[in-house]
DNA sequence: TTGCAAATTAGCAATTAGTGCAAATAACCT
DNA sequence: AGGTTATTTGCACTAATTGCTAATTTGCAA
């Protein structure tokens, strides 16, 4: 994802409004590698602006993905993730605390054995311990 | 996932019960390899026992998923996908029409650049096109 | 066989994550 | 500064799944 001050040309360049409540969401969300939830945005979010809905939350998260800024992974925890890594990498996710990390590998391994299956993308789920917890 | 003689004998043992709803489930699952949801699993089921209720099916899933004879798997695609096939394995997902392939790779990468995560399980899903659509 | 305790079913309420809608408000172009 | 257009927000609503419980069924045991 792009900087705060560079998303704030492109929003302005794609007919979208700057608000508050999109910059402060460019904010928290740059270099943020923790991989957060739309509802742990919304309780940063609300910290330095009680009142902001968590719809807003939702509808620029949606906005940011739908521009390529940001992507959004379902590790099966209930609630999607949204990442503003969107290079293509893999992740690792710990059993114990949740904690989900970057992971870059060389490449995947080749799919052999489906005919005709056609890969456009692979994503590699790494399920562990982190050292953290161990 | 065993057999359905086999599941009898193992709900049995458990102190479970085996009903004509489990039983039918215990078929429908059997040998199938196209990762149902619960709600498809309930669809088939009521061809067969009209009556028979969601909730029943949920909860003879989960206690399949509880046995270890099923897997159950989250896409992204809203609904958990049930597998009876529970030896290591990888998904190729058909992003056209949404079918789900087994896939087998010698090994997934080893985990490099996160000193101390120690990985239990990995899991590869790729994306792309199967054949019947390309 | 029959009886009975324990497990199951099925219906419905509740929950979680997210989206649809519309009135009030705010951004930004001129 | 004014007006057009996008945004925010609250609330209703959906989809997937789980919680609860009365009525029913299973399966051991007499
Ligand atoms: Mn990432
Ligand atoms: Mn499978
Ligand atoms: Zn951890
Ligand atoms: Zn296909």
């Amino acid at each position: 994802m792009r900087s705060p001050d560079q998303l704030t040309v492109a929003f302005r360049n794609a007919g979208l409004k700057v608000t508050p409540q999109r910059q402060l969401l460019f904010r928290l969300l740059h270099n943020n590698s923790a991989h957060p939830t739309a509802e742990s945005l919304f309780v940063a979010a609300s910290a330095e602006m009680p009142g902001i809905s968590l719809r807003t939350v939702y509808q620029t998260l949606t906005d940011l993905t739908d521009m390529g800024e940001l992507q959004s992974i379902d590790f099966g925890t209930g609630a999607s993730h949204f990442d503003p890594n969107v290079a293509h990498h893999h992740h690792a996710v710990c059993d114990s605390c949740g904690a989900i990390h970057d992971v870059y590998v060389e490449e995947a391994p080749r799919l052999t054995g489906l005919d005709g299956f056609s890969v456009e993308h692979s994503h590699i789920v790494y399920r562990g311990t982190c050292a953290a917890c161990a």
